[in-house]
DNA sequence: CAAGCAAACTAACAGTTGTTAGTTTTAATA
DNA sequence: TATTAAAACTAACAACTGTTAGTTTGCTTG
């Protein structure tokens, strides 16, 4: 339990720059002029840039997977499935809408990580497929396309991180609600 | 009728970087190389790496809502004009998958063109959101929030970049009627 | 008060960036 | 064949990039 105030506060600040203009459009001039200090004090809590995106990107992907795992292995109807994963994205959403902004945009810039955050968005999108499918053949969902269905829900959960800080007025659970309502109750067999 | 088959070809190979990396990863060294040419010998096409990003994007966005407002003050349903949007969607996805990348991720490197871009996306989206709201009101759509409708329809059909290049099997006809069948039988009354 | 250390600083580096100027090549036209 | 214009080239620029080295500041603890 080491306490890494600075550290947190620089990847914080550098998220949020990221999220407005992209990874590659910051310098390490602009987060160090968003701290107030300069830019070379930055390497005494960081080791490089590509690090700043690596612990931006990773600890959010290891979060959507390692939940995705629990969902998929609890024991309740595919469609009490989807609306976990539903609250999953709002949640993280919610606390961590710059660094979503990172994950979906900017993860080609990792380099070392870039095959693992592959391998952790492979095994959520698996599991979130095979949740549709097992849905589908237990008759609780509709008998469509299962791509296009995996896509669509997927699209309009990565883009949360756009448009939740614009309506704080909503709050949490009536966000979760709405969303269940248009992207599940709209592929569910009733 | 001039033609500038040079200068298209660099916007399209610039369009196919930018998809890749991001507007601001990609050098003028870069786009040169995928060409076969020298830096310096782009510019006696363009004026700026500026200009190609405003050339990819202005292009589409003023599309999208120059069709809108043809859809809008269509003489049909709220719902059939929902089904236009989509294949509207489907069909600049398709012929201009890496031009949509550009207008989904790097708008905000626009400088002097960003202000006008804006204007036509909140004209877009206004048309949009008008069209929920008088399906609502007409009875063909539910009474959920239009916020979050509008959000979730607009979602996924900005991501459908990402996604067509990998399924081409699929052809455009079907994936309307599919996107159709998700997006608005889920939303409409009946 | 002295020692030690985290965290800031200044100065500089080697490489990369978008872009310009001036020159040569290429290919179509007169 | 000679002319011309388009489109390539080489060379260079000033500014900016991530990062390092070495130094100073200021707080905490013995």
């Amino acid at each position: 339990m080491k306490k890494e105030g600075r550290k947190d506060e620089i990847l914080k600040v550098a998220a949020r720059l990221f999220k407005k203009k992209g990874y590659a459009a910051v310098t390490m001039r602009d987060i160090a002029k968003a701290l107030d200090i300069k830019a070379a004090s930055l390497y005494n809590h960081i080791s490089s840039k590509q690090e700043i995106l690596k612990m931006i990107i990773i600890s959010i992907a290891e979060e959507f997977t390692e939940e995705m795992n629990v969902i998929y292995t609890n024991d309740v109807s595919s469609i009490e499935k989807l609306k976990k994963i539903v609250a999953l994205h709002v949640n993280i959403a919610y606390k961590n809408s710059y660094g979503m902004a990172s994950l979906n945009n900017d993860w080609m810039h990792l380099e070392e990580q870039l095959e693992y955050y592959l391998e952790l968005r492979n095994s959520y999108e698996d599991n979130f497929r095979s949740i549709i499918k097992e849905g589908i053949n237990a008759n609780e969902i509709i008998h469509g396309n299962t791509e296009i269905m995996l896509f669509s829900i997927l699209s309009t959960l990565r883009s949360l991180y756009l448009w939740i800080p614009k309506k704080e007025e909503l709050k949490s659970e009536e966000l979760v609600n709405n969303l269940n309502q248009v992207l599940i109750d709209g592929i569910r067999n009733h």
